[in-house]
DNA sequence: AATGTAACTGGACCTCGGTCCGGTTAAGGT
DNA sequence: ACCTTAACCGGACCGAGGTCCAGTTACATT
């Protein structure tokens, strides 16, 4: 099936002659080298750039990393960090890419409930409780990592998600309009929401579980 | 019951004590001279300015019209806009504000289906449909007002509307978590994904529609 | 080893949202 | 009419994301 494979290839050579979002940019899930053949100090100030975001984001949490901190930590310059990894949303993008990886091969070839083998409606439950515990995980950097929100949903990540949810309803509601169904369950998982009602509402993880759990049971209802 | 009323009376004095999200700003609806008295040059800057913006966004799109160009164009410095309005968004609030008050009118107490009269499922219906086709009206406008994602759930346009559908939601299924419930149903009529669904998927405003009464019908269906 | 070149590098530079503060002005009291 | 003062004004200023391009470097080819 593959038809998912979150972004984390690096930019094109340059000029940017991307429009990432729009050719699909689907990589089969488990096999890719993903970073095509990447000259070797390019790779290197990668790492390097990789791993002083990540520290920095640890000590000073999400918002308060500037790109130039970033770059100078790693020891570069700062057109080096954009050249890579095209803007902000990019660079978080990355750091989040092992967990988002995971999460996907999980849903996609992993055991059931959460891959193949249970049923739909389970495996929908199951992917829910998994996307909204990541999320309340990495919350800010899920926060910073949010891409502008008119290209929220044309994001490959939020894509990956949507279509596998949108397969899913298929299976279970032949009839339905799938593709539209699937975003409102979509939007019950995104991370600005699990932030507003843990951490400005009080709610615990507990309380989104049943809502998920509750609205899947109500979309999915098939009699009448 | 008068729980709502949208954001746009204008800042406080200044230096911005304001946390007008965390005091709840609750302004009743049809009464209020929400200009709390502003001395006579600083309405006249106000009017120019929201003039000015209006007619420079119908020129060049929301998107690109700076702050310090509508400051330009009304003949004011650019500290005043920010004294004004607070930020971008508050600008662009605030041009959606009169449609914005005049929705909540309707739906707060005009004639039903929308307004009270009307069984609530049937208020909620004409609600989704009103809010669809007023956010495909102003699509760019409502893109550009949408505040950053960690403050969406906050704002109060938001709220007014998450807590009517909540309350609609209260009286339709009295055992439910209607709070959370309303949540994936508010994400249905996000601008932002309105815009993806028309602009960028092609989809005709029909089918949103009807996306939103079927997922009405779902999620309310009281039979097990 | 020499060479050609595509890819990479870094930091100066630009834009734009947002802040600051010294000067100005409208409004109310006398 | 005048004074006081709180509110307002404007534009210099700042920080951060993002772009540009002249110089440098890794790799392939011979």
């Amino acid at each position: 099936m593959l038809y998912a494979g979150f972004m984390s290839a690096d930019l094109p050579p340059f000029p940017k002659p991307q429009e990432p979002l729009d050719t699909p940019q689907l990589l089969e899930v488990g096999s890719a080298p993903d970073e095509p053949c990447l000259r070797a100090d390019a790779a290197r100030n990668r790492a390097r750039l990789l791993e002083a975001a990540a520290r920095l984001i640890a000590e000073h949490g999400a918002a308060g990393v500037t790109m130039e901190a970033v770059a100078a930590a790693a020891g570069v310059g700062k057109g080096t960090v954009f050249r890579r990894f095209g803007d902000r949303t990019g660079l978080l993008t990355a750091l989040l890419d092992h967990s988002a990886k995971k999460l996907q091969a999980d849903f996609l070839g992993g055991p059931p409930p959460l891959g193949p083998g249970a049923p739909p409606v389970e495996r929908l439950r199951a992917f829910g409780v998994a996307v909204l515990y990541r999320s309340a995980e990495q919350l800010d950097l899920h926060l910073a990592a949010q891409p502008e929100p008119t290209r929220r949903f044309s994001h490959p990540s939020y894509r990956a998600l949507h279509t596998h949810v949108t397969v899913l309803l298929r299976q279970i509601l032949p009839g339905a309009d799938h593709e539209l169904l699937a975003r409102p369950l979509m939007a019950f998982l995104d991370p600005a929401l699990v932030n507003h009602l843990t951490r400005q509402c009080g709610m615990p993880m507990e309380r989104l579980e049943k809502g998920w759990l509750d609205l899947v049971a109500r979309v999915t209802r098939t009699e009448v």
